[in-house]
DNA sequence: ACATAATGCATATTATATATGTCAAATATA
DNA sequence: TATATTTGACATATATAATATGCATTATGT
């Protein structure tokens, strides 16, 4: 069988419900969460429901639920991996 | 010793080089990169040195260098990580 | 050294993410 | 059930990301 292609849209709609369980889990509403952040409750919205969004908005939801860091350490072990590769040849 | 706290810049400045390391990597020039993405140049430029930009213009970038796939693996096993927590109480 | 390509950075314009508000539907909570 | 809260789906206005273009500087190659 065939595996379904991601696309780009099917990542933000993950990206969207991974940060909404983190809202839940904290038992805040989305408007909480925007007023913690500074942003609208339509930012927060929009991001949750797989639209469009600026990295400022996705990396200080992230900081302020302790994720960054995380995001963080997994870019950097690919970009080391990319000059491992690269230094080989 | 303290650790020096990491901030939203740092991020998209690693993010940035990480992106930037897969270009060079493939030995694309900012503008063929762009022209293959249908994007400006400029728009590949801001990523790259840490400017502000958008959830679709990064996953447009790691699509090309096939790496959405782990980016999209790294959201499933957190978002699975809260599923388990919070099914947990 | 020279020519060429690539990059960084400025300005101006366009496209779109964000802010703000409203309303209805859905979801808790008493 | 009734009430309050939250959320989704809309508007409109504003802020800003993306774009187009030009030019100066910095590699890169011959």
């Amino acid at each position: 069988m065939f595996l379904k292609p991601l696309k780009i849209k099917d990542c933000k709609i993950e990206i969207g419900l991974w940060i909404k369980a983190l809202r839940k889990q904290e038992k805040l509403s989305q408007q909480e969460l925007a007023d913690k952040l500074n942003v609208s409750r339509l930012t927060i919205q929009n991001v949750e429901s797989g639209k469009n969004f600026t990295i400022d908005t996705m990396l200080k939801v992230l900081l302020h639920f302790d994720k960054m860091t995380e995001l963080h350490q997994f870019i950097l072990e690919r970009r080391s991996e990319q000059e491992t590769i690269t230094s080989l040849y």
